[in-house]
DNA sequence: GGTAAGAGCAACCAAATAGTTGCATTATCG
DNA sequence: CGATAATGCAACTATTTGGTTGCTCTTACC
């Protein structure tokens, strides 16, 4: 459902992932991302919970993921509770798979002059 | 080629993706990317050429991206040619898909929660 | 051999980042 | 109502990052 979408994206480029993916480029952050993603929506002294850091860094954290659009919060009476929203992460992977494939259609190109043009 | 392995991973914990992912998380770094994954093998003038950038700066960048192992560099003459790599790219491809379904898996485990339990 | 192109090395700088601490605010519950 | 749990807000610090400039080194080429 969240995943397995046509490719009906509106071609943005490339370059405007990169918060995205700067996003992901950091240990803890990676961590929330996969906790929130297998344990469903939790609060933030759920997510401190089991690291080694302070409260307010993990509400730093998840203020980085939310501004990359990986993490969304929903208020639920004094608890704030923050789950994954797949949809940038998915176009990001797809991001990455369309570089591998430019890659591979750039490699077959090259294979093919080789082997028209010998030594 | 590059794509479309089997699933032969030794497992490597999600975290260690992260400076992957910090280095892609660049608009910069991720345009000399796009660039050496279409056009092959460039020198550092030639990347740095058409940006608005120094040598140096490039250099850096550079430095990062094969840090995290998505270029690697090979000396020819005077010149220093960078090339794309696309092992960690895909690696990193695949993590985003295995969190994706992760997801997808808590999802559905949570629809089936809420329909055999209505309110 | 001299010149110029390509690149390396190092010092430096400003801004962003990751973390902290202290205190205020809001909401639950007995 | 009052205590406590969950969070917000703000100031501050140290480190990292993205960039610069200046100088040196190496290699191609006439």
């Amino acid at each position: 459902m969240s995943t397995r979408r046509k490719s009906n994206a509106k071609a943005k480029s490339l370059q405007s992932f990169a918060p995205v993916f700067a996003a992901l480029g950091d240990e803890m952050r990676l961590r929330l991302v996969a906790a929130l993603c297998v344990g469903g929506a939790m609060s933030i002294t759920q997510l401190t919970y089991g690291t080694d850091i302070s409260r307010q860094a993990i509400t730093k954290h998840l203020g980085v993921l939310a501004a990359a659009g990986l993490v969304r919060d929903i208020k639920v009476g004094r608890e704030r509770l923050w789950e994954f929203e797949p949809m940038q992460l998915d176009e990001a992977r797809r991001t990455l798979e369309l570089i591998g494939q430019q890659w591979d259609h750039a490699l077959s190109k090259l294979k093919l002059a080789v082997e028209s043009n010998p030594t």
